[in-house]
DNA sequence: AAAGTTTCCAACCGCCGAATC
DNA sequence: TGATTCGGCGGTTGGAAACTT
């Protein structure tokens, strides 16, 4: 059967939001939650689809969004994430407080894949290939610590290991290789972390791992209904991040 | 100053898995 | 147990803003 679209496109409005209909979804969300995205443009009068109000919400309204500039530190985190856990932008995410994964992603197709592209071009040399524009947005992301003044809390925290070094070095390279390169794997070799990987390991972790793991709360409305799994996917990011920690801890 | 180009980001689309019936 | 619904995710895009010529 055919599947039915998630909204009747008929007298739905699209594009850009009003202010009017974020305070009405804001007001309703925080009046009545949103146990049902589907019913909620109908309760609240919007006319908008349910998969658009909720989007507004989680990338935009919600409370606990961390609005401006990303600062090196977070871009440094995103790199080595990205690195290791691929294109999982919601499981990124929940390791930045604040940020969503779709600005996650907008960084990193804006920013972070050519920074990447030019370091490794140019194997450290950081050439600006694009002249600096938006000085107050983009271009204070990209070099070096943000002129962001109170946006950002000082006291921001990664749900990192404690240890955690966030390399800043031009050449780094950021796969996993060089992360893992002291377990006995070629150094050389490009360490990738497919579906499979993760399917077996996650299995693994029931049987290993079930109790006593310690999952990452940083994520207030997302993390209303965390399902087991990004439990887990946060557990072995921690496992992974630490242990790639202590394996360049053990060189020194 | 104007036209053309590039960059950025909010929003949409389609698919998938979990939950429910 | 299969069908259906719903929420969530990642990829993609359109338009506005910024920048260059």
């Amino acid at each position: 059967m055919v599947r039915a679209p998630c909204c009747e496109k008929m007298g739905l409005k699209r594009g850009p939001w009003t202010a009017d209909e974020d305070m009405t979804l804001v007001a309703h969300i925080e009046q009545h939650g949103h146990s049902n995205w589907r019913a909620l443009p109908k309760q609240a009068g919007l006319l908008r689809c349910g998969k658009s109000c909720r989007l507004r919400w989680i990338n935009y309204l919600r409370p606990d969004i961390k609005r401006g500039n990303f600062t090196s530190e977070e871009e440094d985190a995103i790199i080595q994430l990205h690195a290791m856990l691929g294109n999982r932008w919601s499981t990124i995410a929940a390791r930045l407080p604040g940020r969503t994964d779709n600005e996650i992603k907008n960084v990193w197709h804006t920013h972070l894949k050519k920074r990447l592209a030019s370091s490794s071009k140019t194997s450290g040399q950081a050439a600006p290939k694009h002249k600096a524009k938006k000085p107050p947005m983009a271009a204070s992301a990209l070099e070096g610590p943000t002129s962001e003044p109170a946006s950002s809390s000082p006291g921001q925290s990664f749900s990192m290991s404690p240890g955690q070094s966030l390399s800043t070095s031009s050449s780094a390279d950021y796969s996993m290789a060089s992360s893992l390169e002291n377990t006995g794997s070629s150094s050389s070799e490009e360490f990738q972390i497919d579906d499979s990987f993760w399917s077996e390991t996650l299995a693994m972790s029931v049987d290993s791992f079930g109790s006593g793991m310690e999952t990452s709360d940083t994520f207030g409305a997302d993390s209303a209904s965390p399902s087991s799994s990004n439990d887990e996917m946060d557990f072995w990011v921690t496992l992974f991040m630490q242990a790639s920690d202590i394996q360049s801890l053990s060189q020194i």
